[in-house]
DNA sequence: TTCATTATTGCAAATGATTTGCAATATGTC
DNA sequence: GACATATTGCAAATCATTTGCAATAATGAA
């Protein structure tokens, strides 16, 4: 969990922002928590910290289909999935075991789902 | 499977398009198949189309993080996921059944599978 | 501690995807 | 065929994200 090579103040504000709100966050959004909580950091460094984030495994990026991203830090719960309210935008993790989770999450936490997104990501033969 | 209330040319371009491509596509590759194979079709209706589309439940929309959406068509295959080349976009259907899916879809298509995500979307109690 | 090196940041502008207002056009109906 | 209006094309707007570049801050050598 090493972002980049230096320790910085940005990086600091910018894991603390994203553990506070506790749930995954946009870009945006981890620039007004750090904008009202201590002093203004630029968006883009908001942005090319949380790319190097990505590719050193400390956030995860979650889809939504709102048209951004959402980033959740790594470290913090166990690997989970998530339940997303196409009403309100409310997010809710599910930690139940992988097996049958499609079958069993039915009607987990109150929400009535109506349909699931799974995506596998790797490499193929050819850039392996 | 009903759009709007009109069959227009364009929608039925847009059909097509997806149809023959086979492959979750993005608008303006469907832009781009359309100009190739018929007249041109405005990026704006396309986009206005597919809303209506993913409302109406004609196509799903398919997320890779790449910044963009996806989409394919409903009916044409049964309810599967993606597996998604991090090197070069390629991209395979997966049509295993759901139960330990995660688990046994190690190694499919001999990608090396980093990671998946998988998203539930619904209405939360407050929402229904 | 001070200094030098260079990674990181802020700022402004660019890019790319998607959306929107509006007038022109096409479709389904009578 | 003529009408009512859903749909389209066009241009401009919006929103998320990226990028170039000069200023700044972190780290480690002296
Ligand atoms: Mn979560
Ligand atoms: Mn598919
Ligand atoms: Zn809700
Ligand atoms: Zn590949």
């Amino acid at each position: 969990m090493k972002i980049g090579q230096r320790y910085t103040e940005v990086r600091k504000k910018i894991f603390t922002a994203i553990e506070k709100m506790d749930k995954p966050v946009s870009a945006q959004e981890i620039y007004d928590y750090i904008k009202q909580n201590y002093e203004e950091v630029d968006l883009a460094s908001i942005y090319r910290n949380l790319e190097l984030m990505n590719k050193s495994d400390a956030v995860n990026v979650i889809l939504f289909g709102e048209g951004k991203k959402r980033y959740e830090l790594k470290n913090m719960k166990g690997h989970h999935h998530h339940l997303f309210c196409e009403g309100c935008g409310d997010i809710k993790d599910i930690e139940m075991k992988e097996e049958n989770l499609i079958k069993n999450v039915k009607n987990k936490e109150g929400f009535v789902i109506k349909k699931h997104n799974l995506e596998f990501f790797g490499l193929c033969p050819n850039c392996q």
